[in-house]
DNA sequence: ACGATAACTGTCCGATCGGCCAGTTCTGAC
DNA sequence: GTCAGAACTGGCCGATCGGACAGTTATCGT
């Protein structure tokens, strides 16, 4: 049951946005009563930050093993881990990415900042120039981005090869 | 006082988005009775449909532009004509982003889908590979997208430097 | 000064929101 | 069979939502 609010949310919250989905729209689409999500889950919230948890727990793992690379290779490395990132959690980052206000800096996803500055750190490389950074931080949000917005994609087709092109384009030295 | 309405409710749109932010905090911002707000415009929808308006149009009027040209003239017309569209129209951007959904195949919006497939094409040239139009479509969406997101910037200056620099990034050939 | 029109607001409405709680049903150990 | 505890629900709550409308105030041509 708990099992299956979460999948009913997931796809919910990613469809409709946070605020956009009520308990009762996910209590629908599961087939229960409203009050049964409020008794798996103390509120709302609840629900999306559990929905967000692994993929905040990824984040951090991934800044943890490039934190020790350097240059090109913390570069191939953050793309390959962020490709991983955004296929496997494709659901929580679009989440992530529509109400990312509502979820960002709460308890239950610890240091999501300070992952994400970590990562633009590595892409970057050493390099203080700021336009280095600007570029590691438009390579960092380009994958879960491109594969999250809902914004309409031209045709399915392009849909379905979008991540898989993501891959292949940004496997290769950021500059 | 119609202005007033459209610049708060551009500011709240854009840092709460369109469903989290109520009449009544509009009403606020500006300092008027919620009621005022529909006076001036026939519901909550018709204030983002006029704040979005000009960004279609200016969408439409570049894919016009570009629809003559052909390869990498193509791709630097439109990631030039892409940045000016983000400096002018961030605020609407960022809206059009968060609640897309909301505001696609509106009537005020005509051929929204249309500019954007044709942007594609231009970008992308006359290749029928499917990864030729999957990079075209991240180019075409990394500018408004890193200025637009909610997700948080590492730091201040950096944010400060993103247009700018997301400009001196792409002003090169796509591929 | 006056009437017309525009600008604005107080107040109410039905609907829906997230959340609470008493009470019912299900389930498994004994 | 019994019963304790987990699982679940119907019904309710106050708050707030977008919106409607009658009525008030400001503006302005004459």
């Amino acid at each position: 049951m708990r099992e299956d609010i979460l999948e009913s949310a997931a796809r919910l919250f990613a469809t409709r946005g946070f605020r956009g989905t009520s308990l009762q729209d996910i209590a629908s689409d599961v087939g229960c009563a409203k009050a049964s999500l409020l008794y798996h889950f103390r509120n709302k919230d609840a629900i999306l930050a559990e929905l967000l948890a692994p993929a905040g727990r990824e984040l951090a793992e991934l800044a943890d093993r490039l934190a020790p690379l350097d240059g090109d290779e913390a570069a191939r490395a953050a793309v390959a881990g962020l490709v991983e990132l955004s296929l496997g959690f494709r659901r929580q980052v679009k989440i992530l990415l529509q109400d990312v206000d509502v979820m960002i800096n709460r308890p239950e996803l610890p240091g999501l900042n300070e992952s994400i500055e970590r990562l633009v750190d590595s892409l970057a490389g050493r390099s203080d120039a700021p336009e280095a950074r600007v570029r590691a931080w438009m390579a960092l949000v380009a994958v879960p981005l491109t594969t999250a917005t809902g914004l309409p994609v031209p045709d399915e087709t392009l849909r379905a090869e979008l991540t898989r092109g993501a891959l292949r384009t940004l496997d290769r030295p950021l500059d």
